[in-house]
DNA sequence: CCAATAGGTCTGGTGAATGAACCTTCGTCT
DNA sequence: AGACGAAGGTTCATTCACCAGACCTATTGG
């Protein structure tokens, strides 16, 4: 969790969830990992975190599960950090905190959009198409694109210049590409 | 947020979200919060959390717009803390990662069950009623009842001892009405 | 040989969380 | 009156996690 690291005392599949992905960075690593984020220096341009924190948390979240290293390179191996299956649950809960963050405590609005990939159709607030119907889209059809009512500033490493083009959620991006 | 307290430098809607209620504790007096807890001694007991870092959280969460103070008596005057408007729109998020929390990181089960107050069914996944059809079920019209099917140990403060009996969010668990 | 890339570890300083003690206001009991 | 207790904080010393930056290792390209 955030900084106790846990809450043995709550019995309560909340704080079961908050030990996992409670602790600062965890979530915006997460999330990360589904804009398509894999490489270890990629996370740590983006996110602007200590490098140590970061190890401990991909180290962290390996370890629960959320995420697994797979080898992308053999000469000298290297890395890269993926969702799991356990992982790819997250997507219900971190867009919808997302929307609150964007209802609430956003100026200038959201900085991406969400949209099914089979219609282009928005997603709804609890992340369902409301064209198709059925349940939430599940990540891999999701495009983000970025909000063109957007105002304000932008980050500008390499993988927030990737972000900048739309693409399909979970697809490596283009830094981690080359 | 958890500790640094913001993340000023990540320019997206989730970054907001989280300097709002992703520090540790946070998100748990939230979930009191919509448990029924309103008094400052109950979230006290119920969290096992300290007094300076409630007050801290509270008045935190007040100024994010995400509780209010209210006060329940005059004598010695008494505040409660309750819900926003804002703070009600976390319901949908809130259920979401106790779910995958229940999911995948709890054992023996969740402690807690919810259902829709009008029909009795079980909400789903994303916090609709599957009979009903519709959206998420709003906070007021659901009921928690402990699972029988839980297996492990309780708390026993006299919130936890309240959370027993099946009741709406929201309504002030016995301590408070006492 | 030198520099760069990728992915780390190590270190010292700072700030936040922790637990315990203390304070204040009022109401009640004796 | 005086003692006691509840409710809601504040203050304090200690611990612990975060932070920034330097350093380390392996490999490839020039």
């Amino acid at each position: 969790m955030a900084l106790g690291t846990d809450y043995e005392l709550q019995d309560c599949a909340l704080a079961r969830a908050l030990e996992v992905v409670g602790e600062r960075w965890s979530l915006l690593i997460v999330r990360d990992a589904f804009y398509g984020v894999q490489r270890f220096n990629d996370f740590l341009t983006h996110l602007g975190i200590p490098r140590a924190v970061l190890t401990a948390r991909l180290n962290a979240l390996v370890a629960a599960g959320v995420l697994r290293r797979e080898p992308y390179q053999q000469a000298p191996l290297r890395h890269g950090y993926l969702l799991t299956e356990t992982g790819l649950e997250l997507w219900g809960p971190l867009y919808q905190l997302s929307r609150w963050g964007g209802r609430h405590a956003t100026e200038g609005g959201p900085h991406h959009l969400f949209a099914h990939a089979r219609c282009g159709t928005d997603l709804d607030l609890v992340g369902a198409c409301p064209k198709c119907g059925g349940g939430p889209v599940p990540p891999a059809e999701v495009v983000m694109r970025p909000n063109p009512a957007h105002t304000g500033g932008h980050r500008d490493d390499p993988v927030s210049r990737a972000l900048v083009r739309s693409h399909l959620l979970l697809e490596p991006i283009a830094s981690a590409a080359a």
